[in-house]
DNA sequence: ATAAATTGATTGAACGTTCAATCAATTTAT
DNA sequence: ATAAATTGATTGAACGTTCAATCAATTTAT
């Protein structure tokens, strides 16, 4: 017990190089020699760790994956009221683009990468579900009962608002993507209001 | 005159086959040889049109946006409204992200270079630009004259807009985006219809 | 009108480089 | 003493680039 075990600890090494070698020196760069070499290690021992190059990304994918999900975890912990849990949410996905511009930029990379590896293509799938479930799960509880079609309208803005989230997410991880950090989170939480909003006084 | 040069034929061939590669076998395929073969040439010829892969990659980004703006172009001619060419312009680019599945994913690889590539990033600004400046100078006419802040409400609505924009063609680019045709665009003119009402109403 | 010269397009082979993967040898920890 | 971790050398394939050679089409000279 205690200490992890040199194993976890050397695959979070190379995981956590992967990332920083694809975030400075872009995916095409990212070779074994040089990933390892960031983690102080040589090309060599990587397939000590894992089994090809495949395994490493992939492995790096879903460590964002989990990251994401453990931060989104602890912010709902604290959320009192479904607004506050969709604006926790909305916050965990957006301050994790602002705050960590190398998550953004190795998930750029994997975007990229997910209609040509299947693998990728179920992890991005899981995060996509869980962001659109939590969302829809809250929203719910945000739309009058009184609302027409109201499942419709729930699922109708939690989509919306995802999409959103996605395109701040992109503007984020491009360096020049023309938007500051103050305006992304507004623009998303002053999509929510609004259709919230509408559809609550029609 | 008449027929079009046999070098700016063979340019746009190679081009035409980069940009089914990418789309098909993924960016990090597209190697010289795959790609003129797809063309039915040989790797060697490419040396002949485009100075290094470099010119060649960034011909085919400069192709698909000039492919957009004269698209956009020609939609704007029709449009006679500001409204109206609002809607053409969210048309024109939900549109071919709908109906080209190759310049999409393509756009979606750039898009995870464009942080390494100079080059490249140039482009996409250029882009980036173009598109806010033509929803704000319509946008400008749909907002109110008593508003007030006028001009910041015309850009916050713009950048919402395209965001939005951005954040729909990247679920048309991957191809498990979950989203259907019809959604897409009615997302994106149900938000600007909405910040406009909002914004006039009050 | 004919022959010679020139151009441009294309191929296929060769080059040096980089890469992922493999593995025997060595070092380190227990 | 044993097992695990790591190195460093090696391999074979793939890559982008370069280039000599070929050849059809075009231009120029006679």
């Amino acid at each position: 017990m205690g200490r992890i075990s040199l194993k976890a600890q050397r695959r979070v090494d190379l995981i956590r190089a992967c990332m920083r070698t694809i975030h400075e020196e872009g995916f095409e760069a990212a070779s074994l020699a040089r990933i390892a070499r960031r983690a102080g290690l040589t090309a060599g021992i990587v397939s000590h760790y894992f089994r090809d190059k495949a395994e490493l990304l992939e492995a790096t994918m879903r460590f964002i994956a989990r990251e994401l999900y453990d931060h989104q975890l602890k912010a709902l912990r604290h959320a009192q009221s479904p607004m506050e849990r969709v604006l926790a949410t909305i916050d965990v996905n957006l301050g994790s683009a602002q705050f960590n511009a190398e998550t953004t930029s190795v998930w750029l990379a994997f975007w990229g990468r997910v209609n040509h590896v299947p693998q990728l293509a179920r992890i991005q799938r899981v995060i996509s579900r869980r962001l659109m479930s939590n969302l829809c799960a809250d929203i719910r509880h945000l739309v009058s009962d009184q609302c027409p079609d109201h499942e419709k309208v729930v699922q109708h803005i939690a989509l919306g608002l995802s999409v959103m989230i996605d395109g701040l997410w992109l503007r984020a991880a491009l360096t020049n993507g023309g938007i500051e950090p103050e305006e992304t989170r507004a623009l998303a939480v002053n999509y929510l209001k609004m259709e919230i909003e509408r559809v609550n006084q029609q």
